[in-house]
DNA sequence: GCTCATTTATAGTCAGACAAAACAACAGGG
DNA sequence: CCCTGTTGTTTTGTCTGACTATAAATGAGC
C-alpha cells in the first residue's frame, strides 16, 4: 500500500478554504473571518492559516489589507488556468456553464496543438505515443493504468510542440479533464470507446498529417463533451 | 506623484526569489539557500521568508521538504500562465524562444475568440470597444492612456466570448504582452501604427462577421510579432 | 455639514522555541 | 563483507506571544 504523499498543515487549510471560495460558499467581495478565527475553527496556530491565505492570494482568490480584512477578489482577478484552483472548482457540482468553456477551450487550444504536432514530432514522441496507445488498449479506458495512459498520450502531444506555453496549459487542462473524467465515471454511464479515435489521431501525427490531426482531435474532443453533459443531466 | 500601493514584505521578497528563479539565476533542481540564510540575508523574519516561499510554491515554482530543503521545480511543473510569473520571465531579456511561444499561443487563442466575440457581442460590448478606440486614436498609442486603452480594447473583446476560462488566459497573456510592449518601446524603434487595424477588427465585430474578426485579429498578431522580434534582435 | 484628528480592529512583522521528517553516519549482527 | 537497525543531525513545519503599521470608523472642531 503506497503511503500517499503527507500533507502539510498549510497545504490543507488552504485546501479547504480554497474550495469553500471556488464552490462559492464565499462570494466575491465577502470577508471571510480574521486569521484568529480561521485559526481557532481549524485547531491550527495563525501562521498556518496565514501561509495558507498567502498560497490563495498568489491564485488571485483573495486579497488582504490591515483592518479591512482578507476579500475574495472578483472571478475575473482568479487565475483560472491554476491547476489546484480548477481541481477545487469540481469539488462538489461543477456548473453547467463551466464545463462548457472548458470545452470550449479544448476546442480552440488542442486540435491546434495538433497539428504543430503533427508538424514538429520526432520519432521519439512517435514512440512514446504509440506505446501510451498500447497501453490504453490493453488496459482499457476504466481501469486507472488506462486514464493514466491516457493523460500521457496528450501529455506527448502537447510536449512536442515544443511550446511551454501550451504544455503549462496542457497541465492545466489535464487538472480538469480529470476531474470530469471522475465525474462521468461517478455516474457510471455506458461510456463510448474512444480508443479507435485515438488511434485516428495517432496514425495522423505519425504521418505528420496536420490537417487529419486536427480532425482526429476535434472528432476526439466533441464525444467527450457529449458523453460528459449527458452525464451531467443526469 | 501617485504613491504606489505599498507592498507587504512578503510580496517583494517573493517578486525577488521569484524573478532570481524565472530569469534561470536558480535553476531547475537546484536547491535554494535555507530559509534561515534567505532571511538574513534580506534583512526580514523567517517568517516573511516562509509566506513568500508559500506563494512560489503556489505557482508551482518550487517544492519544500523537512531536511531536503527547498528545491527548485522541473519547468514543466510550472504554472507559466500565472501572470505574475509570466511578467518575471521579462525582467531581463526574455529568450527568443520564449517570445516565439507566446505569439504561437496569441495566434492560438486569440483569433478564435475574436471569432466568438463576433458572434456572441452584445451592444454594450460594441460601445465599449468603440470607446476604447477613440481614447487609442485621441492619445496614441506611445502614451500610457493610450496604451491602457489597447489593453482594455483586446480584454473588452475576450470579455465578449462569455468564457471565464478565456478571460483568465486574457489576464496572463495581457500581463505578458504588457512587458513585451515595454520592450519594444524601450529598444525606441519606429514602429508601425497599429490603429487601422484595430479599426478592422472593430468594424468586423461590430458587423458580427467571425471571419473578418479572425482575419483582422492574426493580421494584428503578425504585426506585433515582426515588431518585437525586430526589437530582440538588436 | 464638512474636515481633520483620534481611536481601534486587523493584517503584517518579529523573535524564539520545539516538533517532525528525512537523510547520513555509524554500530552491530549475520 | 554486507546488510540492517539505530542514532544523530539538519532543515522545514508548527506553535506562541508580542509588537507595529495600516486604514477604516469614529468623534471633535470648525
Amino acid at each position: 500500500m503506497e503511503q500517499r504523499k503527507r500533507n502539510p498543515a498549510h497545504q490543507s487549510i488552504a485546501r479547504e478554504i480554497g474550495i469553500a471560495i471556488a464552490t462559492g460558499h464565499y462570494l466575491p467581495g465577502a470577508i471571510l473571518p480574521g486569521e484568529l478565527d480561521l485559526a481557532e475553527s481549524r485547531g491550527v496556530s495563525r501562521s498556518v492559516v496565514r501561509e495558507a491565505l498567502r498560497m490563495l492570494a498568489a491564485k488571485g482568490l483573495i486579497e488582504s489589507r490591515p483592518k479591512a480584512g482578507t476579500r475574495v477578489r472578483a472571478r475575473a482577478d482568479w487565475n483560472l488556468l491554476d491547476p489546484d484552483l480548477l481541481a477545487w472548482m469540481f469539488e462538489g457540482e461543477p456548473p453547467m456553464a463551466f464545463v462548457e468553456s472548458l470545452f470550449q477551450l479544448r476546442m480552440i487550444v488542442e486540435p491546434a496543438a495538433a497539428e504543430l504536432a503533427a508538424r514538429l514530432r520526432s520519432s521519439r514522441h512517435v514512440g512514446r505515443l504509440g506505446h501510451a496507445l498500447e497501453v490504453m488498449e490493453e488496459a482499457g479506458l476504466s481501469s486507472p493504468e488506462g486514464q493514466a495512459a491516457d493523460q500521457q498520450f496528450h501529455n506527448i502531444i502537447l510536449e512536442a510542440t515544443a511550446n511551454d506555453l501550451l504544455i503549462s496549459l496542457s497541465g492545466s487542462i489535464g487538472a480538469a479533464v480529470r476531474a470530469t473524467t471522475l465525474f462521468k465515471h461517478r455516474k457510471a454511464k455506458q461510456l463510448r470507446d474512444s480508443i479507435p479515435l485515438h488511434r485516428d489521431l495517432f496514425a495522423a501525427i505519425t504521418d505528420g498529417d496536420p490537417a487529419a490531426a486536427r480532425a482526429a482531435t476535434v472528432t476526439l474532443i466533441l464525444q467527450a463533451q457529449e458523453d460528459t453533459e449527458s452525464s451531467l443531466k443526469a
